[in-house]
DNA sequence: ACGAAATTGCAAATCATTTTCAACAAGGAG
DNA sequence: CTCCTTGTTGAAAATGATTTGCAATTTCGT
């Protein structure tokens, strides 16, 4: 797709400028996160990199995840779990994350709203604001019902928030 | 201070609950808490617990922070940093969060609108919200000037957002 | 006061992530 | 195209925050 096309230009740019190298495990590496869904741990990510080249270790896929940070092109975000989850800079598109506490599922939204509320609230206290994570956790709608129902806890393990 | 024994009062109720029992070491932690400033970590509780009683061990803080967190007087929250941060609860002050991604300042401010917006995008998806993180991440305003100026870093490391 | 059950502190274990290091590859100079 | 400096890689070890195993100790209902 030409969206991935542009990032992947983006990142070569970006190791010119830092006088890095372009290597055959970068290249794999952030194919496959910008192919990936969102929200991937370093982890997975190596699952599907290792899936299509073995020789590739888990080591280069931290180091590329932190080149992909340093380019502007991926943010990390911790939501309750122990590790960190990678998507896509939210420059491009932002959007901000409504977590399921019992099931785990993790739904995305945008809100037009939180910009001006961000802005506000910046000017202020005197901030300039770059950046911004919204989580809201609670239940989806299947399992807001079964806890309703009194159903005893299933799936995943609930992260507290 | 009273808000400060009311707390007491619902840990001690919640270990009754709970089947627990309340020892001096519980007892240290949690008044250390309450009577900490916001975003303390493990480690920091520790020091001003361990001031007043030294044999009181880190792993004790651990756990008590947890119970802490069971008992819904707590809240575990993940800035830039590698550890995690605690707070009373929010659900007597909801508060957010300004970090100044230089010198990592730490400002709280409390919004409204936020808990509309909240409402609205939950209504909107289907899910129940019970809880939120919103984190602003950007330059206080003596970061920003320095920033303009050109200064090179200085201060604590900043992190990435 | 008794005794079952919870708690404590220490040391060792985890887990995600980072660093060390020796072997190896990229890419500009000649 | 070859050389050579410098960046890169993977495996293993290190790190740092947090958790767990365990034996000794403490709490609290009876």
């Amino acid at each position: 797709m030409a969206d991935s096309d542009a990032r992947l230009q983006r990142f070569a740019e970006f190791l010119t400028r830092s006088g890095l190298k372009s290597t055959r495990q970068r290249d794999r590496v952030v194919r496959a996160f910008f192919a990936a869904a969102r929200h991937v741990s370093a982890e997975e990510l190596y699952h599907r990199v290792r899936a299509e080249d073995p020789s590739i270790g888990l080591v280069t896929v931290y180091r590329t995840l932190k080149l992909l940070r340093e380019a502007g092109l991926a943010t990390g975000r911790q939501f309750g779990d122990t590790y960190t989850r990678f998507d896509p800079s939210p420059a491009d598109r932002p959007h901000d994350h409504l977590i399921c506490t019992r099931c785990g599922k993790i739904q995305e939204f945008q809100n037009a709203g939180l910009l001006h509320l961000r802005e506000k609230v910046a000017r202020t206290l005197g901030f300039t604001v770059t950046e911004h994570k919204l989580e809201l956790y609670g239940f989806c709608r299947d399992c807001a019902r079964l806890n309703r129902h009194g159903a005893s806890r299933n799936g995943r393990a609930p992260r507290a928030a």
